[in-house]
DNA sequence: CGTATAAGATTATGCACATCATCTTATGGA
DNA sequence: TCCATAAGATGATGTGCATAATCTTATACG
């Protein structure tokens, strides 16, 4: 044990976090394995003393981009009362801020057809992380059931999704505010 | 002029649908010139002969993806009333059947955040595209201003968008219908 | 201090891709 | 029947990538 016994970890979660911005800015086969490093502050030969594959560092990352977004949106949730709070989610998740930050913000919009397309033994795993997010974010949804807070969440999270992926493609920031408030305001007297 | 004058207008016309279907179904990236030109009954040599680089092709094969999509939607709204047009536009957008063939599908689910970081030289040819398709999606919208419609059309196309990426995400169809099921419900109720 | 060792760097390999130069061939018209 | 020509095929080039083997070096510990 040469280094701190924390340092390789420490690495190994640097490397995670640049790549989850990395991937989320660029797309999966944006984010080449070389580029990760350099923006680790690293080289690329390195990179198999930390995962097995670009896969194992694809799912930490997803893993990574998921828990972040999860935190912040559950965040906003837990400083409004529990009745509104799905509506603090909502304004958080289409803020313009929020959609111009590709980078930080949730993986799907970024990342879902992606995804969709993934490797046939990718697919289960994806699935797992897509149910732990949904899992983070149903205790704020709105309705009493459990089966209606599921429908709401997949409703919900459907059309600020979509909105986000279509504001990205606009190119006047005015413009992409727009779509975002029309789904806001969809959305807030939807419930 | 050797062969027929409409021969190399076919010839294109046919890799151009071709590529449409196959970067619907595997992205950008992964719609190589080769595979294209294979998909044709072609070698890869001749695509210099028809498109001046990949990226025309794309914006071919986008405008194709587009105006597909759109003919099948206003087909299926000019079949039902025109108070429910709208609503005819949702159910085949959201069926199972469209959900699982994506390489006839709607092109935003399948490219919409490649399309979004896209080359900026293409930004505004994708940016037109879109407005096409908005322009024949209007007339069917729900509400009477212009506003109006552009707000449902953001709204609706949102809700659908997001729900069919999150549908292919998921391993089984019944889940697959249960998403689409909620999005279907919560947008013939919410206009 | 010096050294063993693991972290990370250098270098190599082989593949897939976009692009392009050049060769072959099918065919409408003479 | 033959030829000029354009469509398409063959083959080459250079780049970027994932992966991996091997080399270098920083540093915790003796």
């Amino acid at each position: 044990m040469r280094y701190r016994p924390e340092h390789k970890a420490e690495t190994h979660q640097k490397i995670v976090k640049d790549a989850s911005r990395r991937v989320r800015a660029e797309g999966i086969t944006g984010a080449a394995v070389s580029a990760v490093m350099r923006d680790a502050g690293l080289t690329h030969g390195g990179f198999y003393k930390h995962f097995g594959s670009k896969d194992e560092l694809l799912m930490e990352s997803l893993s990574e981009a998921f828990q972040e977004t999860a935190d912040r949106l559950a965040l906003a949730a837990e400083q409004s009362k529990p009745e509104t709070a799905w509506k603090a989610i909502v304004k958080t998740y289409l803020s313009l801020e929020y959609c111009d930050h590709i980078e930080y913000g949730c993986p799907l919009p970024a990342l879902a057809p992606e995804l969709a397309r993934a490797d046939e033994a990718m697919k289960p795993r994806i699935f797992e992380e897509l149910k732990k997010y949904r899992s983070r974010m149903l205790p704020f949804m709105p309705g009493q059931r459990t089966a209606d807070k599921e429908r709401a969440f997949f409703s919900i999270f459907s059309t600020m999704i979509g909105a986000i992926e279509i504001a990205r493609m606009l190119p006047e920031p005015a413009m992409r505010e727009k779509v975002l408030a029309s789904a806001r305001e969809f959305l807030l007297r939807s419930f």
